[in-house]
DNA sequence: CGCGATTTTACTAGTAAAATCGCGGTGCACTAGT
């Protein structure tokens, strides 16, 4: 990269050691940590950043205080339309200068933001991934030039990027369209693989490394072994005697449900959150729930939890096990945020693998879908016309999530160039796009493995016989340390499983024999599996 | 992939087994109609 262009991402700033401290002290806070100086640091000097900092360190204000000493817009990329609205009202009541932008902001009130924006000057530009793929929001930030770009809850970009929301995927390329600003992504924990999909994903450029230990010393992590209805009365047993607030994580909504109004029935105060319910119904779940003098249990899925601030948190229990260890982490986290003792309980049954193996399956595209899209662009190509991405994935017959979830990768790698009505295709003539996507395929295999190696990583969590916090900082690669003195293996706690389960002994004993993973109901129903088991002959 | 619900099939008139179906987290943004 030429001097000029180096010199042209690296932001103008007017500062001084002392304007920095105003700054801080504007948001409230008198003394930076010295890891929110380092990210601060890099933020003003024009140096990418991965700031992987545990909740309740104050990330936010790595980027909040370069945006009121920058003289361009700061432009914090968010998950939640509610996060970028809690934000707003926050740094409103500082007197920040700051601006929402994202699909709800229309008519005349996006036209204002957006002068606003091509305004230039110190300004907090709030938006969703999304929204800065959008043109409108494209030409304002090209023409004010963005100071900082901060990426908020960056592990985002793992889990959701390669299916859900494609724009994560996104905005490495974008960012680069819009000037290249330095960007500093966000989260609170990431494995080294996280890390590296982070760096790649965003494009970052010899990024600084910023880290905090993420374990917490309050956290107790137990883990409960459960097979069938054991776990509903470990489930029922620990609510009545735990201090709440609690949370109690499940995989589905219909889990949630039914533990919402088993819990109801036997007295204990519940709010439930899950993507199913309408959006007014959550808000007041949740606004119920943050209440500071009510004590309730909040049944969820993993829809819960993102930018939940509440201090006193006293268990996470997770009744079934979410798709990985970070995200465990991740939800057990929200516990104890005002440091004292808090209780991170896993009911773990081997079953509930097969949920997100499920989930997975589907979320995750496969070698033959790419081979139907290619087929469907080389006929559009013979046409000499170029499909839109609806038009494309009617052609190909695939569903509109899987056919975006592929155009993203194909786009990632430069064989297609997706606008918003048009699909080119830039592979050149004589290739078929499916010869010249054959390493994509590799890649989406890699994909499946590492989403089965993060389910592993669950068993091997539960399995492992040493010190809990010890497992949790080797997986993400921290120093060991020492036991944590608080899990159920540093306590020992064999007297508490007994007395879960001792009605059901019996029950375990006849379940021991059998084979993990089978079905558990007595019915007879052999003839599928053979069938199955027929045509995989078959295949192979 | 694996569960429960529903439909189809098989052997002979409504019942049982077999086959198939549908479901299972996460949210942005946009649109059409009040």
């Amino acid at each position: 990269m030429s001097d000029s262009k180096r010199k042209s991402r690296r932001p103008r700033r007017r500062r001084s050691g002392s304007n920095l401290a105003r700054a801080a002290r504007r948001l409230g806070i008198e003394q930076l940590y010295p890891e929110q100086q380092n990210a601060i640091d890099s933020a003003l000097s024009g140096r990418d950043a991965l700031i992987v900092l545990p909740t309740g360190f104050g990330k936010s204000a790595c980027y909040q205080i370069p945006s009121m000493l920058l003289d361009r817009p700061v432009v914090v990329i968010s998950p939640l339309v509610a996060l970028l609205r809690d934000q707003y009202e926050k740094v409103q009541r500082r007197n920040i200068a700051a601006a929402r932008l994202d699909g709800t902001i229309r008519g005349k009130a996006r036209r204002e933001t957006l002068e606003r924006i091509r305004g230039g000057g110190p300004l907090l530009v709030l938006t969703t991934p999304e929204t800065l793929g959008a043109e409108d929001a494209g030409e304002a930030l090209a023409e004010s030039g963005i100071g900082l770009a901060a990426v908020d809850e960056a592990h985002c970009i793992s889990e959701w990027g390669h299916d859900f929301r494609p724009s994560y995927m996104r905005i490495g390329a974008r960012l680069r369209e819009l000037g290249g600003p330095p960007v500093l992504a966000l989260t609170a924990t990431a494995t080294a693989r996280v890390r590296t999909a982070i760096v790649r994903s965003l494009r970052m450029r010899d990024p600084s490394i910023v880290t905090a230990s993420p374990h917490r010393k309050n956290l107790a992590f137990e883990v409960l072994p459960c097979v069938g209805d054991q776990r509903l009365r470990a489930l029922v047993r620990l609510v009545g005697r735990l201090r709440r607030p609690g949370i109690v994580y499940c995989s589905t909504r219909r889990e949630v449900d039914a533990i919402y109004a088993l819990l109801h029935r036997l007295r204990v105060p519940v709010n439930r959150y899950h993507g199913g319910m309408t959006v007014k119904e959550r808000d007041e779940q949740q606004r119920q729930y943050m209440r500071p003098r009510r004590r309730p249990v909040m049944i969820a899925t993993n829809a819960f939890g993102l930018g939940i601030d509440k201090a006193d948190i006293r268990y996470i229990l997770h009744y079934q096990a979410p798709a990985s260890l970070e995200q465990y982490v991740q939800e057990a986290g929200r516990s104890g945020r005002d440091g004292k003792k808090s209780n991170c309980i896993l009911l773990a049954d081997p079953d509930d693998r097969s949920i997100h193996e499920a989930l997975q399956s589907r979320s995750r595209v496969r070698p033959d879908q790419l081979k139907r899209l290619g087929r469907a662009l080389a006929a559009w190509a013979a046409e000499g016309r170029s499909p839109s991405p609806s038009g494309l994935a009617l052609s190909a017959e695939l569903g509109p999530r899987v056919t975006a979830a592929l155009l993203v990768q194909l786009e990632e790698a430069e064989l297609v160039e997706v606008e918003k009505k048009e699909v080119r295709v830039l592979v050149p003539q004589g290739i078929s796009i499916e010869e010249a996507a054959s390493g994509l395929a590799a890649q989406f295999e890699t994909l499946r493995v590492q989403d089965s190696r993060r389910l592993d990583s669950i068993a091997d969590y539960v399995g492992f016989e040493g010190c809990r916090a010890v497992f949790l900082r080797s997986y993400f690669g921290e120093d060991e340390g020492e036991p944590c003195g608080l899990c159920d293996v540093c306590c020992e706690k064999p007297e508490r499983a007994d007395a879960f389960f001792a009605p059901l002994a019996a029950d375990q004993l006849k379940r021991k024999g059998k084979k993990r993973g089978r079905r558990r109901s007595g019915g007879k129903r052999p003839p599928r599996r053979r069938r199955k088991r027929a045509e995989a002959r078959n295949a192979g």
